[in-house]
DNA sequence: ATAGAAAGATAACAGTTGGTATGTTATCAT
DNA sequence: ATGATAACATACCAACTGTTATCTTTCTAT
């Protein structure tokens, strides 16, 4: 009565919900098959290593995204809209509770096992690149959108201001999630994009 | 003839050294001794575990940092120049190449390894924790002299603009981790801090 | 010189890791 | 109904993990 082959998927979504919590190197096959509830048997028809479940994650939660993002970056909204939903997006990601866990701030898995697995598996690596530019692209619409609107000057370079304001939320992400700490997330991302950006709050 | 207990620092540095190529849970307590030509009896006998090694060489790097800052830091310096000396600092801590690896960025061994252990070790979430307030303290210090020198105007929270500073910073570590791009590292590193501090550029 | 401790070496430990070999059961087009 | 293939299950593997117990060497204070 269940869906055909839910079960990929519910690996998928278990190994990202696990890495999130803690990380990749920390996350084993086994755990993720049992909070899963599916055999290492289905786990290796599926899947041909824990790398390829990496990248296979990667590009699903990807797809997710394209899904939310073009949702609050829709063109009714006002730019600054976007810039608020995306900010908001990115302390929902990261502070989502799981009944896996007590810890409250997680970071974002594939920034993360990135940077940890920068030496080693090449396929690790191609993903959480992948996972990054994309996400970076859409901090470029949103600051293009801001120049367009006037909201901020038109910069120089919208790539690499993307880039360093995705730099900038990801090191609060991590940094919060060391202390655990929810409120300094909140207030840290929010005053932090609007300065980066240089934006007087309204 | 060689120096009396230098083992027990040979093992702290090599571990440092792998640790920040790769990352604490990815580094054995095997690749460490053999790294450092050392044995396991010697090693369990400086430190009661590895989570314990990790809390050592964390104030050891500390007591080293601060003799670094300080000469970095001095009075004598004009307030800009320090600010350059930090960048400077930063930058040749993320790119420092070693033998050990053909990676040639690399980013916080203990801002990174705290966010990983997030959950578990508390011995080493306690390490990483005192470690991040203490470089945070030096961004403070940092700023606090910009403002005095009327450089940039003066923040209603110094703190938090050097937790967001360093926050900046080690997000632009982990991204040129992943792509292994020195070269971003080092424009992003100053350009985003120059833009954040808003400084316009000399 | 000698007792005692610090330092180091060797070997083994139980537990876990990612991965595989081989078996069984469902599904599905013909 | 039948052959084929996808889906899943069970059991196992070698390699490695951090850690410990035991032994020997080196140092140092008396």
């Amino acid at each position: 009565m269940a869906p055909k082959t839910n079960s990929k998927v519910k690996l998928i979504e278990t190994a990202i919900d696990l890495v999130r919590m803690s990380s990749y190197t920390d996350v084993g096959v086994n755990e993720i098959c049992n909070k899963a509830g599916v055999t290492k048997g289905a786990f290796y028809h599926h899947f041909k290593s824990k790398a390829s479940l990496y990248a296979e994650a990667a590009s699903y939660k990807m797809k997710h995204e394209e899904m939310v993002l073009q949702s609050l970056l829709a063109e009714r909204h006002e730019s600054v809209k976007k810039l608020d939903n995306m900010i908001g997006y990115i302390y929902y990601k990261g502070f989502q509770s799981t009944e896996t866990s007590a810890q409250k701030v997680s970071g974002c898995p594939f920034f993360t096992a990135g940077a940890i697995n920068s030496q080693g598996d090449e396929i690790i690596r191609a993903a959480s690149k992948e996972y990054v530019d994309n996400e970076v692209r859409y901090w470029q619409i949103v600051i293009d959108d801001l120049a367009v609107s006037n909201v901020i000057e038109v910069p120089k370079d919208s790539l690499q201001l993307a880039r360093m304001v995705y730099q900038y939320a990801n090191g609060v992400l991590t940094y919060s999630r060391i202390f655990d700490d929810e409120k300094t997330m909140r207030t840290d991302l929010e005053t932090g994009i609007y300065r980066f950006l240089n934006i007087k709050k309204v």
